[in-house]
DNA sequence: GCTTGTTTTCAATTATTCTTGAAAGTTTCG
DNA sequence: CGAAACTTTCAAGAATAATTGAAAACAAGC
């Protein structure tokens, strides 16, 4: 396969890959280019490559960056602003896993708290249910935070060894 | 809190934190009611607590189904179907990734293989970079793939003991 | 402080995804 | 078999999310 159609079929998978996940595709789309490319591209760039406008280029840009997947790099004698992304794919997926807790588990987790002490009969099923599995998943959801936690702050090459540290003393 | 307020919540948000994943808001929502619900609900349950139609309330069902999150059930005496969620949460997460490794991780490491052999010169940068990108996703996505699967097969209470056999070899 | 090059914003438009509801299909049972 | 109860399908419509493009804001150099 040449260069251009792989460049192409990676670019669109990315992209659907990214839609599965919430992501959208253009922002999916950018990363994965940027992440094949040698050096750091223009928003001009961006937007020829894909062919989006300049405002979609920079608000995925911007969204890219808020990640912490891409970063904003100056050339001696540019005036425009160049992008580049992060290529150590591990260091990528820890990234991903560090903002998705940020956003969702940390969030989530207060919630469970608050919604554990319903008022009401705990004889009745319905109560008991509730908050019965309201209970699991906050159990779950804080054991997930302690091991993403781990993930996170370890040293990307003991990153598997460290996993291994974390639940030896658990099981 | 009452019941049914928390209810309520409980819906909305595990209906909200579905959409970040991909996952269509109503599918998460029923899901929620069903994870709450003591007892199997029937199709016309399930759109009246959710105020949604029939066509919606059936596909959705048959998606969970289909993620195997949830059965039909027969109840003895009654014609209609009824509805109930795996309640343990371990299961639900074991099962989602399960699910998700098949849908998207099995599908995604053939076309990393077929990528990473572009024609070219290596010695080309737009080229090396490329194959590098492509092979260190595709090392981690294997690397991920072999973790998965001993997650999905590992029994619910080994869960994490069978990380630390799974990685204790490869630190 | 003006001009030019560049980035950012955001209301309007377009694309995508989800939902409805009625018709067709299926099952059960007398 | 035929009617009633229930489930499934799917085209049309509604809701949501993404994209455009032009105007405003900003920055650098003269």
């Amino acid at each position: 396969m040449q260069l251009a159609e792989a460049k192409a079929r990676f670019i669109a998978d990315w992209g659907r890959f990214g839609t599965n996940w919430g992501i959208n595709r253009t922002m999916a789309q950018i990363h994965a280019l940027l992440l094949i490319s040698p050096d750091p591209l223009s928003a001009d760039a961006v937007m020829e490559e894909l062919a989006i406008s300049r405002g979609n280029a920079n608000m995925n840009l911007r969204e890219l960056i808020d990640w912490g997947l891409v970063r904003k790099v100056l050339i001696p004698g540019e005036r425009k602003e160049f992008f580049s992304a992060e290529k150590d794919i591990w260091r990528v997926a820890r990234q991903i896993v560090k903002e998705r807790k940020k956003r969702e588990l940390d969030v989530m987790i207060p919630v469970l708290q608050e919604l554990s002490d319903v008022e009401g009969d705990k004889k009745d099923k319905h109560v008991k249910t509730f908050t019965d599995t309201i209970n699991n998943i906050r159990k779950f959801s804080e054991q997930a935070d302690k091991t993403l936690d781990t993930m996170i702050k370890a040293d990307e090459h003991w990153f598997f060894g460290s996993l291994v540290k974390l639940f030896a003393g658990k099981s």
